[in-house]
DNA sequence: AAACAGACCAACCGCAACTAT
DNA sequence: GATAGTTGCGGTTGGTCTGTT
């Protein structure tokens, strides 16, 4: 919105500013020791913006104080500064959010919580206010609709720095950046993890940078890939015959969260966002709760249509979790009851592997609300505001990242639908369209 | 055309951190 | 170390705009 400044002013702008220039002429005459001046509130004029900016012209950003004494303004300090910083000062920019920049804020939000200065620190020329008005407004719109507050790639990264405690949780790739560069960003992202551990995002970015497509021909042997598995059908074979949505007959959905365009990138927006690789290759696609529209499939469905030169495939992805399962143990049960996953060197205790695959249903449950009963997958327009989703409210300002818990309540809608709703294929549901439709 | 509701935005308020004295 | 002043941040409020009924 551009609106005026002074949209609200009972008087017209010219009359504020005269009365301003009253003020300042009856300040100057009654000198030291008069009453004190009454600051003026509300919308700010024409007359006082141009009064602030050529202050800053002369003395530089600071000592807001001073700007009332020393221009007559009568404005304290603190509102100089925040209608300097928010509206007057150079390089703002205005309009709204462009779609990389709402991924990125989600994205931060995800990572920072409502830490808005620091989000505003990311994107060059947005104002902390702004971004804060932005999110609060499409929260709230989409937890009154029962949608999922973060994209589904903000999602995934979340569960999976949910369920994995790291030393830290590094900044995410950014969403601008092309393919290749998005890689090494993933690789910068989980360079700095001087311990053991994995970085949060390795297996994404395992499944990033595999670049291959994925099967299964029968149940996995590892307890790990299972959840894949028994999810196929939310995976595209890219190798295999282009499946319309629309194919009565076809048993997979393509569905493309590609997380190796770095998080945050849905590669149906290859218009608006770099495609991680130029060419249209194979690639892995992890499970997603876009839909383009209601495919009713079971596995056993998926898994009769699968063609055979996909078998490699999936030895592949198999072999790759199971490595990644090797990696990494589950620690006893902590107790709030969170099994925390831990790097080590040796295989799997007893329990633990039990628990990754716990680990794994519960990713795809956090991904995937419809995952239990793929069935009953409703019509995009069935919308069921049923779930307050809810952000977290990180109050613990300032923790020290070496131990912060993103702890961030993961906005899973509750009904099957609204997932599917929210980040379908057509545009009208994305999350940088949500606007209109509650 | 009017009433209403929701979205959007600017600005205020209180608090905390920081800095100077 | 105590105090006052300044700055920054996040939550909240209130006004306007816009779309819908």
């Amino acid at each position: 919105m551009e609106k005026s400044p002074g949209a609200v002013l009972t008087s017209s702008p010219e009359e504020e500013e005269e009365k301003a220039a009253e003020a300042y002429g009856e300040e100057q005459q009654a000198g030291e020791g008069a009453a004190p001046v009454v600051l003026k509130k509300g919308p700010w004029t024409t007359a006082e913006d141009a009064m602030l900016v050529d202050h800053v012209r002369r003395h530089g950003e600071g000592n807001w104080n001073a700007v009332q004494r020393l221009t007559g303004l009568l404005r304290c300090g603190k509102s100089c500064r925040l209608r300097w910083t928010n509206h007057l000062r150079p390089n703002l920019k205005k309009g709204s959010f462009s779609p990389d920049e709402e991924l990125l804020i989600a994205q931060l939000h995800a990572q920072l919580g409502n830490k808005w200065a620091r989000m505003a620190a990311h994107l060059p020329g947005r104002t902390d206010n702004e971004i804060k008005n932005y999110w609060n407004t499409r929260t709230k719109r989409r937890q009154r609709a029962g949608l999922p507050v973060y994209p589904p790639e903000v999602q995934l990264q979340l569960a999976l720095s949910k369920r994995c405690r790291y030393d830290d949780f590094s900044p995410l790739p950014s969403p601008q950046l092309p393919g290749a560069a998005n890689v090494q960003a993933l690789d910068a992202a989980t360079a700095g993890y001087t311990s053991s551990r994995p970085a949060p995002l390795d297996l994404a970015r395992q499944l990033a940078v595999t670049n291959q497509t994925v099967q299964f021909l029968s149940a996995p042997s590892s307890p790990w890939a299972r959840p894949f598995a028994r999810n196929a059908q939310y995976f595209q074979f890219a190798h295999s015959s282009p499946v319309s949505p629309s194919t009565p007959t076809g048993p997979l959905h393509p569905v493309t969260p590609d997380l190796s365009l770095g998080y945050g990138v849905r590669s149906t927006d290859h218009s608006r966002l770099a495609p991680l690789s130029p060419s249209p290759g194979p690639r892995v696609e992890l499970p997603s709760n876009q839909f383009g529209q209601a495919m009713p499939l079971t596995s056993a469905a998926t898994a009769a249509g699968l063609v055979p030169d996909q078998h490699q495939n999936a030895a592949s992805l198999e072999k790759m979790l199971q490595e990644l399962h090797d990696a990494i143990k589950v620690d006893p049960p902590a107790a709030n009851g969170d099994a925390v996953l831990e790097r080590h060197g040796g295989r799997e205790n007893k329990s633990g592997g039990q628990r990754r695959d716990d680990d794994m249903d519960t990713l795809f449950d956090m991904m995937i609300p419809t995952l239990n009963a793929p069935e009953t997958v409703p019509l995009p327009q069935a919308a069921a505001p049923n779930h307050s989703g809810s952000t977290s409210h990180h109050s613990s300002d300032d923790q020290d990242p070496s131990t912060v818990d993103l702890g961030v309540d993961l906005p899973v809608a509750g009904g099957a639908s609204s997932s599917d709703q929210d980040w379908g294929l057509d545009g009208v549901c994305q999350w940088s369209n949500m606007s209109r439709i509650c």
